[in-house]
DNA sequence: GTATAATATTATAGTATTAAGACATCTATG
DNA sequence: CATAGATGTCTTAATACTATAATATTATAC
């Protein structure tokens, strides 16, 4: 599975260079250009490991690295920073990170790098799941979860089954009737206007604004579709 | 299996980020901010190993490492000490600790440390219990026993296969018939309903408010879950 | 623009699921 | 054989879910 990494350093240039690298790597990457940005970017989506930037306008490198750190025990970080700074520090108890990296640096090596601390991370932290990714949510299949990003949205059976259908299928129009077959089974007697009512529940539940959705389309004249990436 | 770990640190940024790195190491981890707290702790679960600050206040580091060791003598201890210390004292027979880092010191290196203490202890202590751990739950599955931190909790024949089939599989989303299959067998005839009625009984003894379960969490419209890490 | 069809929204009543309690039967043990 | 504990069934209560229907809104075609 793709994991998700978030860059955050505030040098255009450089995080274009480090996102193309590890898209190629077949990353996910995300992209902030400050402190604060990357703050809430980890707290909306499941990332897996931040590139760290030391030297950022607003909240620095090392608060970032200690907020994370403390609010997502199991998140992979690698700093990036100036020869001359203390190694130790960066990497010790006071700000905890799990790698560094001196600039100017290799974006090979950054590549490697990331891949060792995905390792790690996998050996020492939890099991792998099989699970459907498709940022930012992800099912759970073996616990039977739903997040989005990092919270758990509690779902009931209907709108977690048309939620499994849409995630294993993103960008696919369904018709009414096979959204029908997949969550009620072909032997449904009624009618399929059903599948409104509880679309509309799903985008309730999941929307930031359910009259204005992002996620679920409607395909007028047909019936809904799962956004795929724009 | 996640062996059970207690800090005794005073100072709360240094506890939390060893208990961090612990924790992604597999360790289920306790603290302790005081040495009283940390003996009392010490008696109720079934620690493994202790990280021990010798700068405590109130008793102090080195008193908390000779009365656990006289207690415990199985238990694994490792020192926290600043740099200028008596190392042979510590390590000595005069308190007994088992191994010690100087303060400060690079959590990585802590947790190889508590790494390759857990290893001496499986080989010169105890026998290797085929006990399933699930913080604060243990079973042993010869004796079959099941402890809440140290006390033990008398299970029905019923109830213990329930909650050792949770236990092997924490966080997986079981339908009744699995349950069923698992506990009663496949020929089992009668309702599935026998389920919620023993999955009652079994929280009214491991939870504190088995009207609020923590541990047995319901999933609905499918069965039950052994919620896997808060 | 207006009519028409499609979709969104809301409320509600009915249904399914789960929790809790009580009881009777069964089983092991002395 | 007597007893205590374990276990399956039943009943009732509490809760959560969901289909239906009725109304409002929006999109499309003319």
């Amino acid at each position: 599975m793709g994991r998700l990494v978030l860059i955050v350093e505030d040098e255009e240039s450089i995080r274009k260079f480090v996102k193309i690298n590890l898209d190629r790597a077949g990353y996910s990457v995300l992209e902030a250009s400050t402190g604060e940005e990357g703050l809430q970017i980890a707290a909306q989506e499941s990332v897996d490991i931040v590139v760290l930037d030391v030297m950022l306008p607003g909240i620095d490198g090392f608060e970032v690295c200690r907020i994370l750190r403390e609010k997502y025990p199991y998140l992979g970080i690698i700093m990036l920073t100036a020869k001359s700074q203390d190694i130790d520090k960066i990497m010790g108890l006071e700000y905890g990170s799990d790698d560094y990296m001196t600039k100017p640096f290799n974006p090979t090596e950054l590549v490697l790098r990331v891949k060792s601390l995905e390792r790690r991370l996998e050996i020492n932290g939890e099991d792998e799941k099989p699970s459907l990714d498709f940022h930012p949510f992800r099912i759970d299949v073996y616990s039977r979860q739903f997040y989005k990003g990092k919270s758990e949205i509690i779902l009931t059976p209907t709108e977690f089954s048309i939620a499994k259908l849409f995630i294993e299928n993103p960008g696919k129009a369904f018709k009414r009737d096979e959204i029908l077959n997949y969550v009620w089974g072909v032997d449904f007697v009624g009618d399929s206007k059903i599948v409104d009512v509880n679309i509309r529940r799903l985008r309730s539940k999941i929307e930031e604004d359910s009259s204005q959705p992002t996620y679920i389309e409607t395909v007028w004249g047909v019936g809904y579709r799962w956004k795929s990436r724009e």
